[in-house]
DNA sequence: CGGGCTTTTGATGGTCTTCAAATCCCGTGG
DNA sequence: CCACGGGATTTGAAGACCATCAAAAGCCCG
């Protein structure tokens, strides 16, 4: 809980950057932001559907998904969110939140004030801006799980799934060669796929019998990236990724 | 064609209305705002995936799809929009769509170049807030469509949309007594639910033999709202609806 | 009246769910 | 160090739900 003005500035800046090319002044409001450091273990509840919460946060290190309990017991991940995502973002706007956020592994995050942000974005509007077309891309990424979970196999649906987080963990620098670490069990996968454990498990021994995947211990890899890609049909469009400075990094 | 000032301000007036007090220079520069008038017949395309549209639309009279094309040939239809949703405001940010945008039935609309509506933003801060909460209540329904097609049943599944397509409705005047215009066949339905037709045939049997609606010839009536709701696991709490000005209007 | 789309009906089969139980894995405590 | 326990993974078998295929019937509009 003790005051950091490190970890948020950095990791959004770095986000950002990516976005537009940020002015001086834009740079030292960022930097003069205050947040603090959350460390979470695995499976710990941030927020209950129906909290009103006062702060947002940005994730640092680790997994964070959003869900909802349905009506029979059962739960549904609406999204993950890997480092740089601002998961609750939407709250500064929406008051309410209507799903559970849960850490998925251990996490690390920035907790920046409701008041903080606001006065961020009203003194500049590129940033209102930028942070406005973080939550469009995270629409995106809602669409194309609707597409997913609506139309495609639970073999596609999978891969397609492993395709995107690779990508995304990539993107920013958390996945290399297509290897990265993902603190997901295949119970937490069935309920990100709408599918059930058993058929899961199934699904990922035929992934991994192709050759496609390894995938366990909080570890996946993938060995045949254009296999799996043309299998999952993953066209990454749908992640507006910055072509820029991803690379570089 | 014909520029015409009046339809996309009163549309517009009539949402953000709902969303804060507007200052009167807001209400003056929500007048000022050029917008042309636009009338579509049926399944008519409005976006097509990959177009990088230079222009918004909000929709006076009507309904809206977005929609995506699966790789076998089959459809995704990712959300619907009613009169005085903005389904494209995300192009002022993202550039490129990724999704389809096509008229379900006859529809009208008020469209805005970008350039117009940047300008009121920047000039107008609190309204580029509520567009961006607008934006954000989109995603929320979009999460409730991962969860309904996900976890759901064709009946609760069908159902579920039913509720929401009318509650939305009645929320904008376009129902009444729960009755409502829905230009929608079923072969919509199955795109939107991802379900195979013939199974929504078979599901809407059903709900009728339940007595809980009645569906044809471009109309929805659920003579049991009770019991549909109850069916259908149905919280609107997800659309953030405005209580105020609703039952004023 | 005819053509095309939508709705409806029937029959079959596949994908996935459910239930149940065994095995594995890993951290904990005796 | 090993026994224990709980969660995760794996396997098997049965059956539900929904997709697919095919074709008939209904409907609207030219």
């Amino acid at each position: 809980m003790r005051l950091n003005h490190v970890p948020a500035t950095h990791a959004l800046v770095e986000k950002l950057s990516c976005l537009f090319d940020l002015a001086p002044e834009e740079s030292a409001a960022l930097h003069a932001l205050p947040s603090r450091l959350v460390r979470l273990a695995g499976d710990e509840e941030i927020h209950r559907a129906g909290d009103c919460p006062t702060s947002c946060f940005v994730v640092l290190d680790g997994l964070v998904c959003s869900s909802k309990w349905i009506e029979d017991g059962k739960r549904q991940i609406m999204s993950f969110y890997v480092a740089g995502d601002l998961p609750d973002i939407r709250t500064l706007h929406l008051g309410v939140i209507d799903c559970d956020v849960t850490a998925v592994g251990p996490c690390q995050l920035a907790v920046i004030e409701h008041g903080d942000l606001q006065a961020l974005c009203d003194a500049h509007p590129r940033i209102a801006s930028a942070l406005w077309r973080c939550t469009l891309v995270v629409g995106s990424v809602y669409r194309e799980w609707i597409v997913n979970i609506g139309h495609r196999s639970a073999l596609v649906r999978l891969a397609h799934l492993m395709c995107e987080l690779m990508t995304r963990l990539e993107a920013v620098g958390h996945a290399r060669d297509r290897i990265c670490n993902l603190p997901l069990t295949q119970i937490h996968l069935s309920q990100a796929t709408g599918l059930s454990a058993v058929h899961v498990n199934r699904s990922l021994q035929e992934l991994r019998k192709r050759g496609l995947i390894t995938f366990g211990g909080g570890r996946l890899t993938i060995p045949d990236w254009d296999g799996l890609t043309r299998l999952a049909y993953f066209r990454p469009d749908y992640l507006y990724l910055p072509q820029a400075r991803r690379r570089a990094a």
